[in-house]
DNA sequence: CGGATCTTTGACTACGTTCAATTATTGTGG
DNA sequence: CCACAATAATTGAACGTAGTCAAAGATCCG
């Protein structure tokens, strides 16, 4: 059984890894968990706003975006799924679903039946834990999101998103030191930071000739992190990634044992 | 034990009603959850950004804004926080708050201890879905808040969140027909929706002359709900407050057999 | 009554949008 | 492998929504 303290069991297991010590029985409920693999060709809504959300998932590999859309066209991407987070992991407890989600890239996803979820905070409470956190830090994504455009400009904007991603990725081992792979249109860019298509351009050639950051391709490259960190403001504290408080910890273990 | 059924419990269990039909078990439980209460007065900034959460709270009565301000004091509301809704929920899981919380009114709280809550999932999964259920709605009303700032003009945006309010109060019982009190400054308001307050000001004019709501003092009246609706594009289909999928719920009672 | 906070209005400014056209880039079929 | 269509990026010019600055009323409350 050593293999299973060599790291990996999917993205979602080095994200929680960050939060919890996997023991044996863990990994092998996060495995469990993740059994069933369901691929997605990029471009495809696979959750329709309004429409009842079918499943939960974890993200194995790709990229999503989950978003609305006005009556006009008008579109707002709420924020960007990566390799290891959960989609809809609520979605059970609702009759339709308030947004869209579409792949961005090919997408390889585990379906979770909501019944597994139920069971994981019975028989696996640390495990259901870190899931729990999982949702929070959602959560505190989104709550930065919602500061990100009702208070920064433009160019802090489009600076902070790309810090963010910066770290979400290096939790999951999917980005470099100061690069890695960026799979998004302008126009992708536009409708999650409010902005319009050519306010990101004009707005990404700034940074590029402030020597901030640079995107050739499907690739940015952050020239200067601690310049681009300090103009977007970023401080991470809102993305975790630290072990679960040790009273916590205790809580759930007492819970355990009952 | 008749008195059990006569509704009540508080905005949260009034909330909770609309989701699953309470049993006297699991009224005891909410009782339970209730007992200790807080006062925390108006203009108190009782969770601060950065520094360990405390506790989680139950809202037993008054207003309160979860928010956060950058270094140049520009702040950003996240979302208002009302009678029976939750505060901190997953801050047990955090080492720190990624954000602020701050008392509009005069408020009572009911401080929950994690081990609570922990507990919760085992002993009343019912009453844990409901809860879920929570977490997951203010998550669906963060995500429109991130709609309404990124992608709705200023009137839009004034009219969509006034609609949001009357329905949010209406679950808890403290709101009429069309009005309610808002016990907001309209630089609460521009906070929220990320507009400066001479702009807000300029837009509830609007509002008011085109004959859709006034705000006389610390109280809104709509005038005309469905021009308001209309004309916020509001669909109220995110804040749920249906019975939970039959789907679900046999999966949770599955669960509890166990 | 008097200070403080909040609201309201005007004038000016600016950040970001819209419209329009040009230039890559990408993907596809002949 | 190139031609062509479609998508995406880039730039310019004009416009408009919302912000800033400033000052005058209104309201609240001790």
């Amino acid at each position: 059984m050593a293999l299973k303290t060599e790291k990996a069991h999917g993205a979602l297991g080095r994200k929680l890894s960050s939060v919890i010590k996997l023991s044996n029985a863990e990994i092998d409920c996060l495995e469990a968990m993740q059994k069933r693999v369901k691929a997605v060709p990029e471009g495809t809504e696979f959750v329709h706003d309004g429409e009842p959300y079918g499943y939960s998932y974890i993200v194995k590999q790709g990229w999503a975006i989950r978003f609305k859309t006005l009556s006009d066209g008008r579109r707002q991407i709420l924020n960007f799924v990566l390799p290891g987070d959960f989609i809809g992991l609520f979605s059970p407890l609702f009759e339709v679903a308030d947004h869209s989600v579409a792949a961005l890239t090919d997408l390889e996803l585990h379906p979770v039946e909501p019944a597994f979820l139920v069971d994981l905070f019975g028989n696996c409470p640390r495990l259901g834990a870190a899931v729990a956190w999982c949702a929070g830090r959602d959560e505190a994504i989104l709550a930065e999101q919602v500061v990100r455009i009702g208070r920064r400009s433009a160019y802090e904007r489009t600076g902070h998103i790309i810090v963010e991603l910066l770290h979400r990725l290096r939790l999951v081992d999917e980005a470099g030191l100061n690069s890695f792979e960026l799979p998004l249109t302008q126009e992708i860019l536009a409708d999650t930071l409010g902005l319009s298509i050519v306010h990101v351009n004009r707005t990404l050639r700034r940074l590029r000739e402030n020597g901030l950051l640079r995107i050739c391709g499907d690739r940015v490259v952050i020239e200067d992190l601690e310049a681009l960190v300090s103009a977007a403001e970023f401080s991470p504290h809102y993305l975790d990634a630290q072990p679960l408080p040790r009273k916590t910890e205790t809580a759930i273990s007492a819970a355990a044992a009952l």
